[in-house]
This record gives structure tokens, sequence and C-alpha cells, in this order.
DNA sequence: ACAGGTCAAGGATAC
DNA sequence: GTATCCTTGACCTGT
């Protein structure tokens, strides 16, 4: 079982963070500088993914997800910069790779809320489709196994949006097919409604403790690790689970800066230590490393 | 050094 | 139909 957080690394301050640029800003740069910006901000954000799992190593901390932004402006138009065959760039992603597999180090990636394969705009399905492929391509070269998504709309009520979901699903590639994992989340699915549309598309089924706590079920949330278990059993890699501690209390949507004893425990419990768990807290490497010292 | 405002993307909700 | 919030982090501007 490992346990790991996402992104951020806060003990390496500044240099444990990752850099950015805004379309506004974008736009009023001219092409051969923005070329260079985007291109020195994939490389910093490599590189900084790569000392970040370094820190993890000597850490013992086995688990780890990507920023989204590895690549600015990932699949926008304004994106002149051919980031696939850059050799340099590329040199890092592989170093990432390398060391990940020397050390059993798992990474992940988790589009966000603006990837939406239910959407019912067709528009929205298809750029979708361009980030996830970009994600995939990224997992593919750091050697990441996952990436991690919500069922996203309830437009026309939730059977039609699962049905839109599974539609989207068939226009990925293999190679992106091959990654996704669905997600229960805190207002809409709930970890009933993902198992069925990941049965029925053979996907994963990533549990989030406290978004099943905020949104739950009739049934307790221990009658469905055995079926959690089941969707993972194509890939050869161990299930994931997501964990967070409300900001106040149980319920409460927000997340706090750590993961409770409490919480922690319950999960290798409800997990019975099968499943790999991914902090989702504020303060990162910090809460886990409270976890790390036994 | 620090505080506050701003920013690609979708969706839900309130008016 | 339009405004606003959700929610996180990076960056910029003003003090």
């Amino acid at each position: 079982m490992k346990i790991g957080y996402a992104c951020i690394n806060e003990s390496l301050g500044k240099l444990g963070r990752f850099k950015s640029v805004t379309v506004k800003k974008s736009k009023e740069m001219n092409k051969i500088d923005l070329h260079d910006k985007l291109r020195n901000i994939a490389l910093y954000n490599a590189n900084t993914v790569l000392r970040i799992i370094k820190w993890n190593i000597e850490h013992g901390i086995k688990l780890y997800r990507l920023p989204s932004g590895m690549i600015p402006l990932d699949t926008h138009e304004l994106n002149c910069f051919d980031w696939r065959n850059d050799t340099e760039l590329l040199r890092v992603y592989d170093s990432i790779k390398l060391l990940s597999t020397q050390h059993d180090i798992r990474l992940s990636m988790h589009p966000d809320q603006f990837c939406v394969l239910s959407s019912d705009n067709p528009t929205v399905v298809f750029n979708t489709v361009q980030t996830l492929e970009y994600h995939a391509d990224i997992c593919d070269l750091v050697g990441a196994d996952n990436m991690v998504i919500h069922l996203g709309s309830t437009k026309g009520g939730k059977i039609a949006s699962m049905s839109r979901f599974i539609d989207g699903f068939q226009l990925l590639s293999d190679s992106a097919k091959s990654k996704l994992i669905l997600e229960n989340d805190d207002k809409s699915y709930t970890i009933s409604e993902i198992l069925d549309v990941c049965e029925t598309i053979n996907i994963p089924c990533c549990l989030d403790i406290h978004h099943h706590n905020c949104n739950p079920t009739d049934e307790p949330i221990k009658s469905f690790i055995d079926r959690v278990e089941d969707t993972w059993k194509h890939r050869s890699t161990r299930p994931k689970c997501h964990l967070s501690t409300g900001a106040t209390d149980k319920t409460d949507r927000k997340h706090h800066d750590y993961i409770s004893e409490e919480d922690y425990y319950y999960a290798v419990e409800v997990t019975k230590a099968r499943f790999d768990i991914m902090f989702e807290c504020k303060k990162k490497d910090l809460s886990v490393l409270k976890f790390m010292e036994n």
C-alpha cells in the first residue's frame, strides 16, 4: 500500500511549485517570445516534477500526481510550442520515467473540471477529448498509469448524462482509454452510479472516501469495496482511492489542511490496506509525512 | 515583504 | 439570458 499527494511539494518551498502563463498575457506577446516562454515553463515544470520525485524517494513516498499544467496552454490554439518533438524536454520526461521505475514510484494525472466527456455540447466534448489525449501522452512519456476524471454533467438527468459519457469515451484513442479512471464526486454521482458506468465500459473506479461522505449511498461504503477492486483486475495496478478530511466536519466539502488520523485509519480499514491512498489536502507532502514515520 | 485582484476552459444555481 | 459561485494556484500590481 502506497500513500502520496498531488502536485505541489511544500517542503521544497518555491522549488516545489510550478509555473504557468495566462492566455491574456500570451496574446500580448509575439510568437517567438511566446514559444520561448512556453518551452521554458514546460522545461521548468518537468524539472520540478523530477526534483519532487527525488525528494519523494528520499522520504519513502511512492505515490505522486503530476499537475495538469505540465505544458502551459497545452491544447489551446495559441500554443506554438511543438513539445512532443522537443528532445530536451523528452529527455527530462524520460528521466522521470526511469527514476520512477527504478524506485517503484506510482504516477498519475488528474485533468481538471473543464474535462466533461458527458457534456451535451459537442464542442466541449471535442475539447475534452483533446485534453485527455494530451494527458495520456504525458502519462506515456513519464510512465504514469492512470488519469482520473469525474463523470461531469447531469443535464437531462443522470441516466442520459451517463449515456453521453459512455458515447464520449468511445471517441478516445486506445491509449487514453487504457488510462482513464472514474471517480465518485461530492455532489452528483455516487460510488454506486460510478461503478455502474465503470463496469459497463470496463474502466477502473477510483473511490473518493470524502466525496462518499458528502454524497453517500443507502448502502455502507464497505459493501462496494469488492466491486471497486474488481474494476481494477484487468489492469496490472493496485486499486487507488482518494482521501480528504473535511475542513469543519465529515461532510464539509472544503478540504482541511491535513488528513486526520481518524480518517486515515478508517480509509486503511475500509480498503483492507489493499488500495493506494492519494491524500487531497492543502499541506500535501507535510500531511503524508505524518503517516510515514512508523 | 505582503495583500488583494485576476485568470482558458464547464456547470449549477439564483435571479 | 445573465451574474455569480465553485475552487486552486500562479502571477501581477499596488502599497
